[in-house]
Order: C-alpha cells, then structure tokens, then sequence
DNA sequence: TTCCAGGGGTAGA
DNA sequence: TCTACCCATGGA
C-alpha cells in the first residue's frame, strides 16, 4: 500500500496535537491509541474512498507518513489531493510563531505547549467543520458524537477498505437526504433544518464556503460570514474562526464558563462579557490562550 | 418528572 | 443591543 510523507513544522507534537481537540472523536476520524495513529475514511475528488492512516516514526521526526489503502493506483494529482488535505487538517501550514512567543511568559500555557502543541485538527471541508461546529451546540458531547456517527453512517460513501466505516457526507449526499430521513435516522434535533439548509445553500451555489478556507479576509470579515449561517451564532463562529486560523476571539460555552469562573473569579458567577474580557491581554491569540489555559487543570 | 447540555433564532423593547 | 421565550434530543 502507498505511504506518503509530510513535512511537519518544528517543534510539532503529532500525538498531543492530534487528540488537543475533540474532532478526532467525530466520525470519519478515529485514534488508534496503541500505535498513535489517526485514521479517517476520506472521499476523494475521483470519487474513490480510501483509507487514511496518518502517523510518525521515531526515524523521521520531521514527517508525519500517511498511508493509504486500498493500495490501488493513486495517480500524482490524487496524492497531491491527499497531501493537501491532511496538510490542512493538522494545520501544518498556519504560522504559530507570535503564539509560542507569547506563550513563553504564561508558566502553565508554556508547560503545556512548548512540546509543539496548537494546531488543533479540523476537517478537510468547511462544510463538515460547520456541521459539526453545530452538532456541539445546545448538546452533550456523547449526543455529539452520536449525532455525527449517524449522520455518516446515514448517508455518506462506504469504505472498501473498512466496510462499516463511511466517508462525511458531501454537500449534495445532505441535500439529497431531506427532513424526512434527518428526523427519522439522523435524529439531530431543531439542527435537523440548520444543517439541510446548509446543503442546500451550498449544491445550489448559493454559498461558496470551501472559498472560505483561503479568503483573504479579516477577523471581522470573516465572522460575519460565518454568522450569516442559519444555526452558527458567536459561539459556534468563534469556534470556526478558530478552525480557520483566526484566535482572536474566545468561544464563550458552558465549559468556557465553568473554567474561567472557577479560576478567575472565585466561582462567582459574572455576565459572559467580564468572562471573555479575561484573555484581552492575548490579542491575536486568544482562543489558544484559554484552550491551553484550560488543558491539563 | 425535571433539568439541561461545549447555543441559537426570533420577537419585542 | 439586550432580554424572554422557544427549540429537538436524550442522558442524568
């Protein structure tokens, strides 16, 4: 079967930066933690869905290998396809320098991430980040995890190589299934509505999300993008800026409010804007700030 | 039963 | 801009 090799930036922690965010327990991801591997059920552009394992080897520090089964023919374009996807889904290319620098005077955020930690896994697609950005809202995070299972397990591409594992359902796959089966199989709740009119936003060129994902766009810009999506408010575009690289604003949920009121204010319960307010100092960074903030407490 | 979870839309002020 | 009120789902 194919291997291909990545470069990854320095320092970079695979394992730790793979598992920092809870998109590895989303479907089509898994972690198999006895050998620190990511996999995932990915449809390529020629339709075939594949396999991917993404792993390190002591050897090579400096490459994550990706290997791909079924090991049929990958023509250069489609490993150049998978390169680019797993480069963005480890946020290989994002320019973390100015958040170590400042990280380096905070003693707990830099225990933390000194290692090479902060680039939180995302999705290939911006579609399959906001619809799960929006399966977390309002939600337990085992209803989160079921509801996106069953989502790919309703509608997406079957893997050869792993036949009851599946690919995330395309824009069109969505748009295809209506409410009848969202309400019956998928079972997301009112996120049923957001995230079909989404698809259809999206299949009737309505909406050019993927163009998002290399906009030229400011924080401002792009958050008023991402809140003019049915269902996305401030926390959820807060999240999403954060996938698409932009840390500038803390996404204020009930964990944010649990954490930053118990260590800042003494479990005293004060308004979200006096809760947000607490990482200012950080600037650019913010979201990073409170995440790391927040790891291992 | 009732509450509520990694909230958001809407109407009304 | 802020506040009530409602919202499907399913575990505690």
């Amino acid at each position: 079967m194919p291997t291909l090799s990545v470069t990854v930036p320095q320092p970079y922690d695979f394992a730790a930066a793979v598992r920092d965010h809870g998109w590895v327990a989303l479907a089509p991801c898994g972690w198999e933690s006895d050998q620190a591997t990511l996999t995932r059920v990915e449809r390529l552009s020629d339709g075939q869905v594949v396999l991917l394992a993404i792993y390190t080897t002591p050897a090579t520090p400096d490459q994550v290998q990706v290997t791909v089964t079924p090991d049929g023919a990958l023509s250069p374009a489609l490993c150049a396809e998978i390169r680019a996807k797993v480069r963005w889904m480890l946020k290989l290319d994002v320019d973390l320098d100015g958040f170590y620098q400042r990280a380096r005077r905070h003693d707990h955020i830099w225990s933390v991430v000194q290692t090479g930690r902060g680039r939180l896994l995302r999705s290939p697609t911006l579609f399959e980040d906001v619809v799960k950005t929006i399966c977390t809202t309002n939600i337990t995070w085992s209803q989160t995890k079921a509801m996106v299972q069953r989502l790919v397990d309703a509608l997406g591409d079957p893997c050869p190589a792993e036949p009851t594992r599946r690919a995330f359902p395309t824009p069109e796959q969505v748009a295809a299934a209506g409410p009848a089966r969202f309400a019956q199989e998928i079972r997301m709740g009112y996120r049923n509505d957001y995230v079909l009119q989404l698809a259809r936003e999206v299949t009737a060129g309505a909406r050019d999300l993927e163009a998002l994902r290399t906009a030229d766009l400011s924080l401002a810009e792009m958050k008023r993008e991402l809140r003019s999506i049915k269902g996305v408010g401030n926390y959820a575009a807060h999240t999403l800026l954060m996938l698409l690289g932009y840390y500038g604003e803390v996404a204020v949920d009930s964990e944010y409010r649990a954490f930053v009121t118990q260590h800042y204010f003494d479990g005293v319960v004060v308004p979200d804007k006096e809760l947000a307010a607490i990482y200012d100092e950080w600037g650019d960074w913010k979201y990073l700030a409170n995440w790391f903030d927040a790891t291992d407490r």
